[in-house]
DNA sequence: CGCAGCTTTGAGAATCCTCAACTATTGTGG
DNA sequence: CCACAATAGTTGAGGATTCTCAAAGCTGCG
């Protein structure tokens, strides 16, 4: 038997203790999984939706939009992270939800994650403290974009990237797929594509990174910290003695 | 009988549909008020906190640490706002709370907001909606961080300021008290002091704003928001036609 | 009155952008 | 398998925005 939300319980155990009631709860979910390829449109600004969308592979981000249609990229989600489990909650949506790569998602039913959200007290904490840090990563990223330069910027992602990563169990902190292209990463980063390739540069220059195509290896991890100036308490993976 | 919550539930009425045995619960929470100077820390990083705070006067603002003590403002609350709501799922801050003027605030125990939240669906939603809504504004930006330049920050800045400030009806939309030193706004906008003075001198040139001390007026708000390329629809405050 | 905090102004330097070209890689149809 | 197009990455030069450092005017309060 398939199971969809496998790789979301997994996640949220990383914050929450769930009984084993609440986690046979979880994956008795059925989800349709849908293949998409890269640029696709999962929510569009003003849809309506009825699911959440769970990553299984490949990189989806959340984008906001503006009146001339451009857009800014101010989060990416990974592999077992739910991208808009907020929608629950906000069905309408004023951003777009869209495809880095081709990936795939499953969408889960806002109905099957209410019943929860009212019968198990647990799933309940665990999802809204799922969207609360999901908030803890934009505000974390404001500051990173109020305070610092490009290679600090590039730095601290390449952090926060590689923890997301290794905890989904798709890589290690020092050594993880980066599968997008300069201009996604400028979207992401606040500065051009031209200066995206300059910032690399200057990282690869001081042997730092070293990176050929899309595969990044970090040299220098304390080095690469301390540019960034990261703290990862904000990612809340280590929940050791928390509540329930 | 003093109602600590009711403009709070002002507030959640303009993005939720509330029986009145929701709102009478709500009502019937008790708190403690306190008043704190500028520059108090309602909750610092690493706190573990059981109750959110609620702002009845003055501006809080929510704000991430660097390992070298300077701080980054990433949102500000006004009163009716409850500035930490996210503690209720997440007890333990990796941000600081903090007055960025004096100010009241309402401290509303967890266990208070816990029993509705099992008790009360409507409110379980409220609730989770409005963290979602934060993490909206935080997102909306994070991307004019990345796009815009300081006169545009400053100009969507004073859009959201009057739009919220309107909603918590203390002031209008283009006539408001914005009671934050340059420093402060330097914090939020992301750009220095220094700056900051200079973006406000472009603006008042422009005769866009007019500004005696803290007492801002907006003399063309059309103006101002194609400056800012501003789309309330991310405030959520028009939720007619929305679900339970 | 005098101090402390806030605002305003100036000048030179750093970061980043814009425009423009050129190379490398990937994908497609013949 | 090649020719070609499309996408992605790289490099250069000049210009715009913003920063840094520095100093002078304001305002409020004991």
């Amino acid at each position: 038997m398939v199971r969809p939300l496998s790789r979301f319980v997994q996640r949220l155990e990383l914050r929450n203790i769930l009984s084993d009631e609440d986690r046979d709860a979880l994956l008795a979910i059925d989800a349709n999984r849908s293949q998409k390829p890269a640029r696709w449109d999962l929510v569009r600004p003003g849809d309506e939706v009825d699911y959440a969308c769970l990553v299984d592979q490949g990189i989806v981000a959340r984008a906001e939009q503006f009146a001339d249609g451009r857009r800014n990229t101010t989060v990416i989600y990974v592999p077992g992270d739910m991208a808009d489990l907020h929608s629950v909650a906000l069905p309408r949506a004023a951003w777009a939800i869209t495809a880095l790569t081709d990936c795939a998602v499953y969408k889960v039913p806002h109905v099957s994650l209410k019943r929860l959200f009212r019968d198990h007290p647990a799933i309940a904490t665990a999802l809204w403290r799922d969207t609360v840090v999901d908030a803890s990563i934009l505000s974390k990223w404001v500051s990173v974009l109020s305070r610092h330069t490009a290679d600090r910027r590039l730095a601290h992602l390449l952090c926060e990237y590689g923890y997301r990563m290794a905890a989904a169990g798709l890589g290690r902190r020092e050594d993880f797929d980066l599968p997008l292209t300069q201009a996604q990463l400028a979207e992401l980063l606040g500065v051009t594509e031209v200066h995206v390739q300059r910032t690399f540069r200057t990282l690869r220059d001081k042997g730092i990174i070293e990176g050929e195509r899309r595969t990044i290896r970090i040299l220098d991890l304390g080095k690469l910290e301390r540019i960034a100036e990261f703290d990862a308490r904000y990612l809340m993976l280590d929940m050791s003695g928390h509540h329930p």
